[in-house]
DNA sequence: GGCGGTGTATCAGCCCCCTGATATAACGTA
DNA sequence: TACGTTATATCAGGGGGCTGATACACCGCC
């Protein structure tokens, strides 16, 4: 859109909209660098009508089929009750099957079915076509310099100092 | 939690339940980086009863007062629509009051109450506590090559290149 | 003066994600 | 065998985010 400078709610805003951000967070480079990894997943996976997190789970699956709900949750890194309706949308896809397993009554395992394989090597090729712009940006170096970075500020941030607990343990991938 | 090597969807999973990824990619660590970024600060702000766009929005009104719900939605990076109803939040809470400008008889803008000013700076001091400990785990210089190699990654992730539109061009920060 | 484009706000519907709570199955141990 | 622990799945409720669609106000142009 370039911008506006009719800014119709110009009674305040008195420096501009957007002032110079005098806490210049770190924080906030890795949050727009996230998002502009989901955005664009979002916008490659829309069109085979996938979200990231079934694309995920999908991909979870066609690596080791007949995995449980609560396996996936800890493999995409979200809570059993979200996995819960991811894999509830995949089953309604027909992209997946959910039958209990045989060795545990309670456990329903989850396999990809004929049109769920097709459809998630269509996926992973658009998802890594996202990901090839990253690796093409950066020389090798540079990958492994912000994979280190990025790792340990993971770790600082997880605490291992702060004593409390983390609330559900998802961080245990 | 640790884990736990019943495995009780044993008949399928051959390797292990979390698989050395063959494609290790490099937006994972952003996604984990972020996930633990956020994952704090919501920690942090709940003893404060406040979502992580929430504090965003009164931050950003602390800064520049009279701000109509779109520019806030810009600012933020997210949706108007979002927007809408984290303001709707915000006003419950009585953090904030809305009155329609007197320049555009369509546009509400928002300031804060006397209440909402002392929660953000409450909220703001709680919020760089966690980014502290971004800056105590890297020195200065591992700084800014983090930030570096991250802004890289999002202009190549946002394309530049790849010409189609942004769809909602939010990334107009 | 009428008209369309732009900006704004909001409703509707869907997905994701979380916390909290509940119910059931398998396992280990007394 | 009975009991408690662990892991599982799911329901209920709420916040946040998106797309799509609708409605109103302003501005500029004809």
């Amino acid at each position: 859109m370039t911008d506006h400078s009719t800014d119709p709610a110009g009674e305040a805003a008195p420096a501009a909209p957007a002032p110079a951000n005098p806490h210049d967070r770190l924080g906030h480079a890795i949050k727009r660098a996230e998002q502009a990894l989901i955005g664009e997943k979002t916008r490659a996976l829309r069109t085979v009508d996938l979200t990231v997190p079934q694309y995920v789970t999908l991909l979870l699956l066609q690596q080791s089929t007949g995995m449980s709900g609560a396996q996936l949750a800890r493999g995409c890194m979200v809570t059993p009750q979200t996995m819960t309706t991811v894999l509830a949308n995949l089953e309604t896809k027909g992209l997946i099957t959910r039958e209990t397993s045989s060795v545990h009554q309670k456990v329903l395992v989850a396999r990809l079915t004929r049109s769920g394989h097709a459809l998630t090597r269509k996926a992973d090729a658009l998802a890594r076509g996202v990901e090839q712009r990253l690796t093409d940006a950066l020389d090798p170096a540079e990958q492994a310099q912000l994979r280190n970075l990025l790792d340990r500020s993971t770790a600082a941030l997880r605490g291992t100092d702060g004593g409390a607990d983390r609330g559900t343990d998802r961080g245990a991938d």
